[in-house]
RNA sequence: GCGAGGGUAGCCAAGCAAGGUCAAAGGCGACAGACUCAAGAUCUGUUCCCGCAGGGGUCCUCCGGUUCGAAUCCGGACCCUCGCACCA
């Protein structure tokens, strides 16, 4: 029979909403556990991708709402920056990938031209996320406590973590350097250019201005990325093609290209341009090179480039190989030297000097390399993995050489820094931010990098806050176990992160400072706490503009007095109160659960944040990370939208198939590629399931056999297991166990010949609720088959425990296992067609030994005493011979025991008595006689004198 | 570049922190058998090599080391993925 999983899900879930189970309320003085995912970002349709780490909070919170615990699992979404703006803009200018995306996704025609708002872009979404996905994958969640990060009830709750910040002294005030269009001010640089439409995998650089004195008293201001190379310049590059200006910045007069003028603007607070600058009529002159003094020809290059730096290059030919090539040519180049009057003395004092010793190359890297590479001329497109490659290998292993004065021995990263501090410090040098490359704004405009000097940052570099973060960590559950060890290191190297920003964003207004807007990751760090207020707030209980300062100090914080705050706010004592004694029920976070992109933005600043504001006892008390599922062909692209709409998978798939994909498919630590068959596959399981189940349902005999009490038994060595992964959050492990080891029980009882109706009815009765986690709906459905009441949701699941019968259970099962293994080696062999089979199980005295061995505490049995034991129990003389080699053996295999199966194996079972209670299966199964005796009995046959070989637990065969 | 993670049998994927119980769980695929008129589904078995008696050999990217013993620890090489801060 095929399932209908959509009707199962629909079902369900309708029921388990309507009987409001996945509501929380504090339930004082039972165990609570409190988890949350990390609120996904409102830009459009989320992928299957997404739902992994989702499902699996989903069956975290449904295991522990089965094991005794009062759950809380809320959720959000994160509205907070540019993705809806960017989404609704697109819209507006009717994109076509987006309305394609909106088109494939279902979105009606007459909704999509409202989404032309931003507001209606989080509402459209907030309402898709809620329901096409979270509901509709069936998540125990408590919808009323919704909320969004630009409601306005949210916004009262940052403008008040705010002001907790600022009161610690956690908010500082320092000048920034960030990417700006003129018009539209602060954009977004990266790779999914929502602001931008060139450039999105432009760089930050920072190039150090260094200052060449001209006679005139002016100053030529090349720009570089390696200060420390003064020590090898040699002459100074001027394109005569290129329109430069002098500019005053200060007291000082700088030449510089009209483009990097533009943007020194933007980044000096005290400078104008003066007029324009002949570059043409500057080759030929000298300047004096910062730090050395030392004077240098100005020579013509059209290399420079007047959107690069300040359009100004200082030569170093040593270790840079354009600047190498460009001597090289000038000198061939005679028509220049004669136009801008170069005579040889002059490139003749333009050698290159050597300042670097780099590891694999000569004193002149720069020459050595343009010389193996071929490379006669600066047209030549090799120059530039020429200048790669001797950038790389000395800037990172070279150390500055003799030449190099008080830098001499210093390898260069170390010396970059030092020449740049010294530098800085004596007025020679002075710094320009640009991009690595050319960045256009979606209006057209260049990109650039402009100075905000008031900008405002939290300081996590805060050594205290850091310290106390770190060691909270240390006491925290953090998964994987790598995590657990870097987030140190992590909040270590946390700096000040900027945390307001001007320009045109969605978000909460800064309360000190109202042109700023508080920034994307700074209002989602503590927010797991309004989970507790926003259902007050949407149930209407208490509103937006009368939540002040007070209000958070006295819920949040125990601070002030309950008359006071209820003056103040109007809110009712018993509201107040309530919403309090909510927060101190379910505080702290149990599990905060979220993508490894967080790893290194997110969970920092959500536990710091805590720390900073909140009371020691409210402190996160775990975090576990996941990784993702990605596209075949690589990673499935939010900003691009999903391979197939979450809906439509639920329903080509099934939700529980997807859920048992999630759980099952990989743990929860690495990237796993999305595949269709994969899914489907899961799905099948889960038909294969369903009639096992009802294959067993479906027996009703009364007839007892020894595989009844194995089948309990093992029921109860799964329960035991599963608990211990689920300890550790391993639902993978879980389901391996849950989906298929159990089933494989269940088919091996049925091929042993079980058929009690309540044995089985009693395992089904354990096995059924351990699905709930992964597999709910199919689970709910199972149980109402059965007969059951609503809802296996809400049953508890069997601790399960580990008795000495359950022990006897599992050896006596393990020794018929094994010996059909060794049958079936032994026909795979030899090919025969068996005619009778004879088992021998190893004579008493083996016995014996072995449990001796097994008793023997010491992890390599003696096996002096084991023989001396023995040698007193059996006296007879044709075992004189047989007992020491016996013992040693045994003892060595002993030896490689773990605890637990010597536990197993110590639970004493006559062997004799098992096999035969199996015969007649075993006479089944091998398709012949077959005849179980003990290896001491005379009445054996053993004509091939295989008895000797009989052991504990692999009992001698002999088959004809 | 800096920081982090990873490379396991035809494929996917456990194992690795606490070395021996690991020829290495589980799934998929393939092959064989049962069932069936047949196909599919299902169940059972096999799936590195050798072996007519339950055994042996060679394996966990590569090279080297530690150890009685290494998929697991250490060093090196090659390759892949992710994060690097105002996108969230």
């Amino acid at each position: 029979m095929t399932l209908n999983f959509s009707a199962i899900e629909a079902k369900w879930r309708t029921a388990w909403y309507n009987a409001k189970i996945n509501e929380s309320e504090p339930r004082p003085g039972e165990k609570k556990f409190f988890m949350i995912f990390a609120y996904p970002g409102v830009t459009g349709y989320l992928h299957v991708g997404h739902m992994r780490g989702y499902t699996f909070s989903d069956a975290v919170v449904r295991y522990k709402l089965m094991t005794g615990h009062n759950v809380l699992f809320p959720v959000g979404t994160h509205a907070t920056g540019n993705g809806a703006i960017s989404f609704a803009r697109k819209v507006e200018r009717q994109d076509e990938s987006v309305i394609e995306i909106l088109r494939a996704n279902g979105c009606p025609e007459g909704t999509m031209s409202r989404l032309s708002d931003p507001l209606e872009v989080v509402r459209f979404f907030n309402n898709v996320y809620v329901n096409d996905y979270w509901k509709r994958f069936g998540f125990m969640s408590d919808w009323r406590r919704f909320t969004c990060t630009i409601n306005p009830d949210y916004s009262r709750f940052i403008e008040w973590q705010m002001r907790k910040l600022k009161s610690e002294g956690l908010l500082i005030q320092k000048p920034y350097f960030a990417a700006a269009c003129i018009e539209h001010g602060p954009v977004a640089v990266d790779a999914s250019e929502t602001d931008i439409s060139k450039g999105g995998n432009a760089e930050v650089l920072e190039y150090v201005l260094l200052k060449f004195d001209l006679e005139d008293g002016r100053k030529l201001v090349a720009a570089t990325l390696r200060p420390e190379t003064v020590f090898g310049l040699t002459n100074f590059w001027v394109n005569p093609e290129v329109e430069y200006v002098d500019v005053r910045v200060g007291e000082e007069i700088w030449v510089v290209s009209k483009q990097a003028a533009e943007k020194l603007k933007l980044q000096k607070d005290d400078m104008e341009v003066k007029g324009s600058a002949n570059g043409a009529e500057l080759i030929g002159r000298r300047c004096r090179a910062p730090f050395t003094g030392k004077m240098l020809a100005i020579f013509p290059s059209l290399l420079c480039d007047p959107n690069v730096g300040t359009g100004l290059v200082m030569s170093v030919p040593s270790d840079a190989p354009v600047d190498w090539i460009g001597l090289v040519e000038l000198e061939r180049d005679k028509t220049s030297r004669g136009k801008y009057g170069i005579t040889d003395k002059m490139l003749q004092d333009s050698q290159p000097v050597p300042i670097i010793k780099t590891p694999g190359w000569g004193p002149l890297p720069a020459v050595e390399i343009t010389e193996k590479m071929g490379i006669t001329s600066l047209s030549d497109p090799k120059l530039e993995d020429a200048t790669k490659e001797i950038y790389k290998s000395g800037f990172h292993k070279g150390v500055m050489n003799e030449a190099c004065g008080d830098f001499a021995g210093q390898p260069v990263e170390r010396a970059k820094e030092a020449m740049r501090e010294e530098m800085l410090s004596s007025g020679q040098a002075d710094l320009l931010y640009d991009l690595s490359e050319e960045v256009l704004c979606r209006c057209g405009n260049r990109v650039l990098i402009k100075k905000i000097p008031d900008q405002w940052f939290i300081d996590y570099a805060n050594p205290a806050l850091t310290e106390r973060s770190k060691e909270q960590a240390l006491t925290m559950k953090i998964l994987p176990r790598e995590y657990y060890e870097n987030i140190q290191g992590v909040l270590e190297w946390y700096r000040e992160r900027a945390c307001v920003r001007l320009g045109n964003w969605l978000g909460t207004r800064f309360p000190f400072d109202q042109k700023w807007i508080i920034e994307a990751i700074a209002d989602s760090t503590l927010y797991p706490v309004y989970y507790v207020i926003s259902r007050y707030a949407n149930e209407g209980l208490i509103t937006a503009e009368r939540m002040d300062e007070g209000f958070f100090d006295y819920v949040l914080l125990g601070r002030g007095d309950l008359e006071a705050v209820a003056k103040a706010t109007g809110f009712s004592r018993e509201v107040l109160d309530r919403v309090r004694a909510e927060f101190e029920y379910w505080y702290p976070l149990d599990i905060n659960l979220g993508g490894k992109e967080h790893m290194t933005v997110h969970f920092p600043v959500f536990l710091m944040n805590h720390v900073a504001v909140l009371r020691p006892q409210h402190w996160p008390r775990g975090i576990i990370v996941n990784w993702y599922i990605t596209a075949t062909g690589g990673k499935i692209s939010k900003s691009k939208g999903g391979a197939q709409p979450i809906p439509d998978a639920a329903e080509r798939f099934g939700v529980d198939a997807m859920r048992l994909f999630y759980a099952h498919i990989a743990s929860l630590y690495v990237d796993v590629a999305w595949e269709d068959e994969k899914v489907e596959g899961y799905r099948d399981r889960l038909e294969r399931l369903w009639n096992l189940a009802s294959e067993l349902s479906a027996i009703d005999t009364d007839a007892v056999t020894e595989v009844d009490a194995w089948l309990a038994a093992r029921m109860q060595t799964r329960l035991v297991r599963l608990h211990k992964f689920m300890a550790e959050y391993d639902l993978r492990s879980y389901a391996n166990d849950v989906y298929f080891e159990i089933p494989q029980d269940m088919r091996w009882y049925l091929r042993r010949g079980g058929k009690n109706k309540m044995a089985i009815s009693k395992a089904l009765e354990t096995w059924v609720p351990l699905m709930v986690p992964a597999t709910p709906h199919i689970a709910e459905e199972l149980w109402e088959r059965m007969g059951k009441a609503p809802f296996v949701s809400t049953a508890q699941l069997e601790q399960g425990s580990i008795t000495d019968s359950v022990l006897i259970a599992e050896a006596k099962e393990k020794l018929v296992e094994r010996l059909m293994a060794d049958v079936s080696e032994i026909l795979k062999v030899t090919e025969m067609r068996p005619t009778r089979t004879t088992i021998m199980t190893a004579p008493a005295w083996k016995q014996d030994m072995f449990q001796d061995a097994l008793a023997d505490p010491k992890s390599r049995p003696d096996v002096s005493a084991l023989i001396k034991s023995a040698m007193a129990r059996h006296q007879s003389p044709e075992l004189k011979k047989e007992i020491p080699a016996f013992a040693k053996e045994i003892a060595a295999e002993v030896a490689k025991m773990s605890p637990e199966d010597r536990q197993v194996l110590g639970a004493r079972v006559s062997e004799r008595e098992t096999l035969s209670g199996a015969k007649e299966f075993l006479e089944a199964e091998f398709g012949c006689r077959v005849d179980v005796f003990s290896a001491d009995d005379p009445a054996r046959t053993d004509p091939k004198g295989k008895a000797r070989f009989a052991r504990p637990g692999r009992p001698a065969v002999f088959i004809e």
